[in-house]
DNA sequence: CACCTATACGTGTATATACATATAAATATA
DNA sequence: TATATTTATATGTATATACACGTATAGGTG
């Protein structure tokens, strides 16, 4: 990575912050784009997008049962990713195939190529070595996290 | 909001994480969606995308100095962000104004307009209550999580 | 000054996001 | 059964992201 602001003030120029709660969801801001420039760098050498990559891996996870466009949607972490579109692009590299519903007719049914499942595999020991080296957390610390996240987007 | 799904599991409809960093990883994609999310709604009603508040809140921080693109870039949230093509769009709607740079030809000189700070004005109040509204975490917390993130972002 | 290089910005392209709308199949209802 | 409604997916549009490249100006060097 060559952008690396390990403090929020440094990476954005400002310590004008209303408070400690602001500063923390532009720190989560930040730390996405963070980790989202960190993984695309990752995936660049396997023409893989993030999103991309992201469907790949949600395919994997019921393959090698096929899966419908929106079983596949609401498991993508943005909720408003254009799932057909990024469909589309994978089955122009083969790394998917796209049916029709058998049993609905109105569904897209997607399942893994074998060029896809080995896309996959290459493309997630790049990502995962991208980020043993780089995203520097204990485990407890991952723990602590996990669960401040959780409390921030929690309704009283 | 509609979709708050509390728990990660939930929201990505699956418990198979790698170990808690990962999980911490994705938990910092998925709640810089939700926060991306509410804000854009409560922007919406001005008629501002998140990019282009970032950008008026930025020149805001200098009124009544002229900043340039550059300045301008290096204070984003997102480091990749086209300002140009996003100063393009607030110009149209005439909430900034672009002059060549005086002092250096190469530059582009930004300021806001009168409207532009009403707008500006208006959309934090928006901004502000959505937030306080719907990001539930102390001041302590918030404190902790800024920690954590910074510690995830460290090059050890 | 002439030339070279770096810098600041604009523009072009592919992909993604956010959201509205269209289309076809399934289901409910009269 | 005919019609209406709902659901699943595809498509269209504006904006943003990521990145390459073009152009003009600034500044350094012979």
């Amino acid at each position: 990575m060559y952008i690396c602001f390990v403090k929020l003030e440094q990476a954005l120029k400002s310590n004008k912050f209303k408070n400690e709660v602001q500063k923390a969801g532009l720190n989560v801001l930040y730390t996405a784009w963070w980790l989202k420039t960190l993984t695309s760098k990752a995936l660049k050498q396997f023409d893989l997008t993030h999103e991309q990559y992201n469907v790949l891996r949600i395919l994997k996870g019921k393959h090698p049962e096929k899966m419908c466009v929106k079983d596949i949607a609401s498991r993508m972490i943005e909720k408003n990713s254009n799932v057909p579109r990024i469909i589309d692009r994978l089955e122009i590299k083969k790394w998917i195939k796209r049916t029709q519903g058998e049993v609905d007719g109105r569904q897209t049914e997607i399942t893994l190529t074998e060029t896809g499942i080995k896309v996959l595999e290459n493309s997630t020991k790049a990502l995962n070595t991208s980020w043993e080296t780089n995203v520097s957390i204990s485990n407890n610390d991952a723990t602590a996290l996990n669960d401040l996240l959780e409390k921030i987007r929690t309704k009283e």
